[in-house]
DNA sequence: CTAGTATTTCGACTATTATCGAAACCTATT
DNA sequence: AATAGGTTTCGATAATAGTCGAAATACTAG
């Protein structure tokens, strides 16, 4: 299956060339052209008629941000049933996420460290004064994956568009590496977090501690249940 | 200066973080709060009451794609303003455009083959009978430079959402490098249009053909002239 | 040229956005 | 506790999106 992440970075791209053009319905009809789509078809899956979509197209009143998300959804989802076929075609430009990513998501509003850290059933193990700081993403990396097969160019482009955002490491022995590696790449993410590790190195503590970045020891029982805690946050985030 | 191409492309990526959310009003105010500025201070530069950003923010309404656009825009400007000091710090996550990229656009519509070829002066030495094929976009780049420093990762990356676009290389001393990196690397753009040979290899027309793409030489003058001729185009799309 | 699709056009109505301005409400800071 | 900057709330109004449906066109494959 094309991953998540990736058809909810395409989503965004087309929900913000329609936005960001100057003309919102040349861009509608580019796109459902490109997705192969006629409007009768795309009209029937909105429940609109599609009288509605050539006026956008045709310029006669421009799209509210609601009714540019439900069309790009709908495209979508058109192409999910057709196996993605034009969503893989688009994400071939893309760069790929490294088998290492796990997840990456971005918070629809604001987030607080201290609920990131209940999320995951933290312990602070350094940085318990910055608790309050604002959060507006998390990355998750299988660290072990992420260190035998990602670049350091991967690397930093696996920050989202923000670097507020908390880098999650699973898999971690020590929790050593994972900080030599937020290290050498100049990244600062808002906070890391690592999973895994029965005894965490004193000298991965010292090096957040002289970067400033808190430093967290997730104690969920698995990985399932550490995505889940996010994915939940942000579920109440979006709802709240 | 921050590349008008990298400043195009997160403008692009917040307006799709704003619309593609499910509360537009946090998301604005999550990007507010990144870049810094008060609610008072955007709105005076939008020429509004700030009521009526807190009123998004707190979800009274739902904003319109116009007025999400003049928002992102007036975040970049106050930015542009201050050195843009934000979109230096976002831009660190994406991956720049390597030198060799002298200009990179999306239609926002579909435009045919056939303006492109006019509006670059072109000749086409293959694929005449393509000419109405549908393109959205073009990608112009230094052969030199690129052949010089770019790796084929970066190749890759430098098209954009859709490969349906035209490659335009400069620069070019008989076309055949150029073809020779579409071969190996496994694009497909729309056509290949390559200005600067005197006299073009026949090999390049042959890889062209082999590949069924159309290959096109430009007749402007200068790199000047066939930037110009295609930022002519893309404004003539723009308000037609 | 003819069916049959797909798209465009347009008048009409309702629901929402776009906008203001004034007053109330928060924090910090003096 | 008084000042001040920032934010929220809310009633009000004009403008516009959101929507339909039917008729007029345009397009395409026989």
């Amino acid at each position: 299956m094309a991953s998540e992440v990736i058809v909810d970075k395409i989503a965004k791209e087309i929900a913000g060339d329609i936005t960001w053009s100057d003309f919102p319905g040349k861009s509608m009809r580019k796109w459902r052209e490109i997705f192969g789509v006629t409007q009768l078809v795309i009209s029937k899956r909105m429940g609109i008629s599609s009288s509605v979509l050539s006026d956008y197209e045709k310029g006669r009143r421009t799209p509210g941000s609601g009714f540019v998300k439900k069309f790009v959804r709908t495209l979508l989802e058109i192409d999910r049933e057709r196996g993605y076929v034009i969503v893989k075609e688009l994400a071939r430009g893309q760069k790929l996420p490294p088998s290492a990513l796990l997840d990456m998501r971005e918070f629809p509003q604001k987030v607080l460290l201290k609920e990131v850290v209940e999320a995951v059933k933290g312990i602070v193990l350094y940085g318990s004064e910055k608790l309050d700081k604002q959060i507006y993403g998390y990355t998750v990396l299988d660290s072990i994956a992420a260190i035998e097969s990602m670049t350091g160019q991967e690397f930093l482009s696996i920050m989202g568009l923000t670097t507020e955002r908390v880098l999650v490491f699973t898999n971690v022995g020590t929790g050593r590496s994972p900080m030599v590696a937020v290290r050498v790449s100049f990244l600062k993410p808002g906070a890391v977090v690592v999973h895994g590790p029965k005894a965490v190195d004193p000298l991965a503590v010292k090096l957040a501690e002289s970067d400033g970045i808190p430093f967290i020891l997730s104690q969920v029982p698995d990985v399932q249940s550490l995505l889940n805690g996010l994915r939940g946050l942000l579920r109440k985030k979006e709802n709240q």
